[in-house]
DNA sequence: ACATAATATGAGCCCGCGCTCACATATTCG
DNA sequence: CGAATATGTGAGCGCGGGCTCATATTATGT
């Protein structure tokens, strides 16, 4: 069952969606059909548990670091750099099949979905933490805020997985990353406060 | 020939690229499926010439904004968002089809490769812009200043056509990614500057 | 040991896809 | 008008996909 899980991700990975039949699925897991359709009733229903399973992995992993890092009093900066450092991470936890199940599942309804929703849970997180620290940021609207942020820090991490440009190393990222979240927030940010090497 | 691209976008558009078949697609352009294969040599081509039709477009609306609010010399304030109007216009036209063809194109080769290089000439233009306001805004890597902008610029513009979120119209939409990037800049944005109604 | 239930197997069904090709129709010449 | 060429047609081929089900294998209970 697992090991379906698994020839299944593979599969994605190396082949693309495409090319991803339930009996080339079965064979590599080394089962037959028959079993793939006991365990899961579709191939819709297989692709979807295993959006279900990352997707579960990446709100954990966001969860725990957020967590985290509120669990002490921190500076608005560090708590952004936590926030964004988690982003980072998630999306270097197996990016190869983050990125199929992002870009390449057909319709919206599979695994897309499942992304979206770990993506509202830190969005809600995101609110929050903005709303209760208004007052040491700018003038602006919460709500419009916390879209913006969320999907701006999203798409730059993500877009570094398909396009890997040389010049843009993980440091780099985090570190530019931050700046754009807290100048937009309406605090420049401080230079000792970059690159901890 | 027209009429077979537009009902391929279309349906591309109402049923998605699963239910996109050639014979579908011929029978609502009103010709048989022989007429389509003289005109296009096989499925991709189909797809990629509406895909190739639809970058160009973008292309041109974008060169032309951009050239047009270069050619008298302006703010940096008012460069900014020219470009960014450009960008939300340039998502206006035709988000459906837009979205499809980002979104759920299979591999990377067809749809994703035309519109990248629409993206990558605009990315060679406001590259250019930021080296020649260098002395304008704060001390940056001219490279990953340009990645990050363009990413987040796109993103948060794209991500709107999916999840229409109604308390983000397109005013406040420009409003706000101004200030993501004049601020990301070094520049925080003058009030007189927002909300020009 | 044997019956009964639970699970695993894979040949093959059906379907719709991309695509072809023998033929019909329209257009352009002398 | 009729030959020659260009263009349009759609039944149907081959193929591989998702999926089923009669059968074989293994596990469980007494």
């Amino acid at each position: 069952m697992n090991a379906i899980l698994r020839a299944t991700a593979h599969i994605l990975k190396t082949k693309g969606y495409a090319e991803c039949s339930t009996n080339a699925v079965a064979k590599k897991a080394g089962v037959s059909i028959g079993s793939l359709y006991q365990y899961f009733p579709s191939k819709e229903a297989l692709i979807t548990a295993l959006a279900e399973e990352h997707a579960q992995k990446a709100r954990d992993l966001m969860l725990e670091s957020i967590a985290a890092a509120a669990a002490q009093p921190r500076s608005v900066e560090e708590m952004v750099r936590a926030y964004i450092d988690a982003m980072v991470r998630l999306h270097a936890d197996d990016p190869e099949l983050h990125r199929v199940l992002m870009e390449q599942l057909p319709g919206i309804r599979v695994g897309v979905l499942a992304m979206q929703r770990a993506s509202n849970q830190t969005a809600g997180l995101v609110r929050a933490w903005l709303e209760a620290h208004r007052s040491q940021l700018r003038e602006l609207d919460v709500e419009v805020a916390t879209y913006v942020l969320i999907t701006s820090v999203e798409a730059v991490t993500h877009l570094r997985l398909m396009d890997r440009p040389s010049h843009l190393d993980t440091e780099t990222l985090v570190d530019e990353l931050s700046e754009l979240v807290l100048r937009y927030l309406g605090i420049a940010p401080t230079r000792k406060a970059r690159r901890r090497g």
